[in-house]
DNA sequence: AAGCACAACAACCGCGGGCGC
DNA sequence: TGCGCCCGCGGTTGTTGTGCT
């Protein structure tokens, strides 16, 4: 697949953009309209890459952008939707107006993340994996750890096989079962040593946890165990069938009519 | 006042999907 | 059907601000 050369090509400028680029921008985009993000940048007379216009557009310079502190509801929102969608901030992103991708997944890796993972270390701290990036300097050692699996994680724990369910992707009632279908024959007979994590389904059951989808109540998800961030470990046990988790997360979407509509508007 | 550590957020990078040719 | 381009997404990094010692 042919890859579009982006900012490493020579005479476009990266980093901060001035108040004049901006400006470039903006009238470029009030005349034209967005899109044509490859050529914009040479028309609006911008020594920037398409991305990067596109990308300060969207983020900053847009007229319908809401600046400014994360209000409790959306705080609230953001957890729920996190809960039920994983890392897919550009969904996220618009279920909250005004609020950008990146934005919210700047949020959440800076406040959110901290703050649950404060909430379980009070709770069940055995069932942290760690989770999203974090902060840079402090973090970097632990994440090369985790990669390597050489944190401290000892044993048997630690030589357990992890096998990553896709994130949440548009929901479609069948790409689970195919999924976990998939991984159930990749898995194949020796499930012994192997852990299924999950970004979709014990998400969606957490969020129909009572509404709260986090915290001290993850043990209440009958041996399913919800993980802090953006991967939730479950534990494979060869009497838990795969194909009744998903029944369970359908007849969860089917009980709860927010949940439900919700799904609805993402398939639309 | 200076230096350091941490927090917050803007911006970059690479990947992968969609689509037209 | 395959290829290449464009765009959007998610992860990561860089920069600036702020508080503490």
């Amino acid at each position: 697949m042919g890859r579009a050369p982006c900012c490493s090509k020579v005479g476009l400028y990266r980093g901060p953009w001035t108040t004049k680029e901006d400006t470039l921008l903006i009238n470029y985009i009030q005349a034209h309209g967005e899109g044509h993000w490859r050529s914009l940048p040479k028309k609006a007379g911008l020594l920037r890459c398409g991305k990067s216009c596109r990308l300060r557009w969207l983020n900053y310079l847009r007229p319908d952008i809401k600046r400014g502190n994360i209000t409790p509801d959306e705080d609230d929102l953001i957890i729920r939707l996190h809960s039920l969608l994983g890392n897919r901030w550009s969904l996220i992103a618009g279920r909250l107006p005004g609020r950008t991708d990146n934005e919210i997944k700047n949020y959440w890796n800076s406040h959110l993340s901290k703050r649950l993972m404060k909430n379980s270390t009070a709770g069940n701290k055995s069932q942290c994996m760690g989770g999203s990036a974090g902060k840079r300097s402090g973090n970097k050692r632990k994440q090369k750890e985790d990669s390597d699996g050489i944190s401290s994680r000892n044993g048997e724990a630690a030589a357990k096989i992890k096998i990553y369910l896709p994130k949440a992707v548009k929901a479609c009632p069948s790409s689970g079962t195919k999924y976990l279908s998939n991984i159930q024959s990749m898995i194949g007979s020796s499930p012994r040593n192997v852990e299924v994590v999950d970004h979709t389904m014990s998400g969606l059951k957490a969020a129909n946890n009572g509404g709260q989808g986090w915290g001290s109540n993850n043990e209440e998800l009958d041996g399913l165990v919800c993980d802090l961030d953006s991967s939730y470990p479950i534990p494979l046990q060869n009497d838990i069938m795969l194909d009744d988790i998903f029944g369970e997360f359908q007849q969860l979407l089917k009980e709860d009519g927010i949940m439900d509509s919700f799904v609805d508007s993402l398939l639309a």
